[in-house]
DNA sequence: AGATAGGTGGTGAATTGTGGGTAATTTTCC
DNA sequence: GGAAAATTACCCACAATTCACCACCTATCT
């Protein structure tokens, strides 16, 4: 699936004692009217949040909606996938709140890495993040997998 | 089916003494003017109420309408979804009540949990819902199949 | 230096979740 | 049928949280 979106990059950022964060410039500008300013943040699968631009949420539910709830692998999937995930709108200083099942699944402290990934964009508590990286190596087997499917 | 309504996100409440429940603010705020406050509640498949607005509902209706009665496992589906659901308007604070059926079908003591499933809310005992989290064991083949088809 | 844009901290007003009271309404039971 | 009991509807109140701004600091570019 394409997406109008192309968020790359890294930055850092610290949540205050609100526990709001500001998106990055250059992240914001790329949004939408229809965006109406607002994302949807949600679990990521490793211990991030996620960040979508409103439409691209949008694109998620879609599917979701094709779900029916008779059959019990998709009412727990769905839960699993909605419960977590928030809407958010920027304040006049293009920050968002973060709730607290987020920032506790997250381990967020202060200091934070946000990262672009095209369409969604992540945000890392910055110790966790490094940790991450050292412990990250990743199998040639996978990657050999991987470069079927993408040509870098 | 897609629907108008798109909750999402769980939040934690209490049932009072009069067994008010506060429904959450975010999903309030969504209610088109002709469904007039009002949502439907009835038993869900697990043990959580499951909570429509007025129109979600009528949209269900409609579908069940449309089952033969041939079938025993239409003619229960039907029996226990349509016996057990009751309307019930919002209070000048946001509250429904809940009937007793309900409270004692989804073991409701006082702590809750609420949760949005795009054109429902589900009302779990909070209790039950993390019991339940934890036993719950899902089929990972068709698990995988949706994550991959969903998570953008 | 000044202007601009971007990031962080703070504040008062408004909203929200929860509890309670009382009158109206419904249900129950004799 | 009618009284008693339970339930419901419609209020008010209040503490805690959230929201919409304002203010300031810093870095960069002209």
């Amino acid at each position: 699936m394409s997406s109008q979106y192309t968020f790359i990059g890294e930055y850092n950022f610290v949540v205050d004692s609100k526990n709001r964060v500001n998106i990055p410039s250059p992240f914001r500008q790329q949004l939408k009217k229809s965006d109406k300013n607002t994302f949807v943040l949600t679990r990521g699968i490793d211990s991030c949040i996620w960040v979508y631009p409103l439409s691209e949420w949008k694109k998620i539910e879609i599917e979701l909606n094709q779900l029916s709830s008779l059959s019990t692998t998709n009412r727990i999937f769905l839960r699993n996938h909605l419960r977590h995930a928030r809407m958010a709108s920027c304040d006049d200083q293009g920050r968002v709140i973060l709730s607290k099942q987020l920032i506790k699944y997250a381990k967020i402290v202060k200091d934070l890495t946000i990262i672009g990934v095209l369409n969604k964009v992540e945000i890392w508590d910055k110790r966790t993040l490094i940790f991450s990286d050292k412990k990250t190596v990743v199998d040639d087997d996978s990657y050999e997998e991987l470069s079927k499917k993408v040509t870098v």
